[in-house]
DNA sequence: CTCTATAATGATTATCATTTTCATATTATA
DNA sequence: TATAATATGAAAATGATAATCATTATAGAG
């Protein structure tokens, strides 16, 4: 928790941005909350605590936690953007259930480095990735048999 | 070309729909753009030979499309849907410079095969994925250093 | 071929997430 | 504190997509 503050911090500091309340708070909010979130159930959360805060600061704040490398977009490809944490977490991927909706949070060494190669052998240099795997959970396989 | 028309022509008669000419055209149109394409790219191309088309024509073209298994849709978390035809093409995934936007489509039938695995051991019957590779190309590693 | 029930169309409006605007308030610093 | 720049919140704007609805076109029955 403490190093993203920092992180952020360092950033808004490089950016000749200024602190205030409202970016502490909507900081300390994210950070607590695990797994991804969208804007508005962020801004959810944050009203809960100041009701005085509007979206629009809550949607600027997801883009300097963005910009500043503490949290990451996800997408799900229903037009919502979704952010996580990327600080104090490991890297991981998405693996989707399309029945349920259940999301587990995978990683993979060997996929990650095939990854690099792969990236390698057409010249480029891999900065980051996005992988999502779809499929059909085991109960919702069951309920389908059964 | 002619397999993805009876495709969809099976598709429209299973699901008791109708075949038009409007929907014959968005149709040809699609298949024959190569890459991807965002529903004003591809009403942009068929208002030309017909600009009596709607765009909202072109928008439940595209949903049909998708759902008859032809189309898939392709996510760059810009928030616009693109489309690329899934028939008769080789199963790829993206590999994107994230400084002049190329991109090249690849495949490594070792992470599939590792991907498999992956949702197996996680109890999961894999359907699909996307992988979408991020970094910098040849050219603009070039630009960087030079 | 004609009739008829149903689906499709296109123009328009609505929706929903996100961004911008702008007047006001707050911040860091001199 | 005074000042210049940034941040805020409310509201309006935007942009992609979806829904509405009156009209038109289609497939199949006869």
């Amino acid at each position: 928790m403490k190093k993203a503050a920092e992180l952020f911090n360092d950033f808004i500091t490089k950016k000749n941005l200024r602190m205030t309340p409202q970016r502490a708070l909507i900081l300390d909010i994210f950070l607590k909350k695990q797994g991804h979130i969208s804007a508005e159930e962020l801004y959810d959360l944050v009203k809960k605590r100041d009701p005085s805060i509007g979206q629009a600061t809550v949607y600027r704040m997801l883009k300097l936690l963005s910009e500043s490398g503490i949290a990451r977009a996800v997408e799900f490809g229903d037009g919502v953007a979704r952010y996580e944490s990327h600080i104090g977490r490991e890297h991981h991927d998405h693996l989707i259930c399309t029945e349920c909706n259940k999301e587990v949070e995978v990683v993979d060494e060997d996929i990650e480095k095939l990854q690099e190669r792969l990236a390698r052998k057409h010249g480029f240099k891999l900065t980051g990735h996005k992988m999502y795997l779809y499929g059909i959970c085991r109960q919702c396989q069951r309920k389908k048999g059964g």
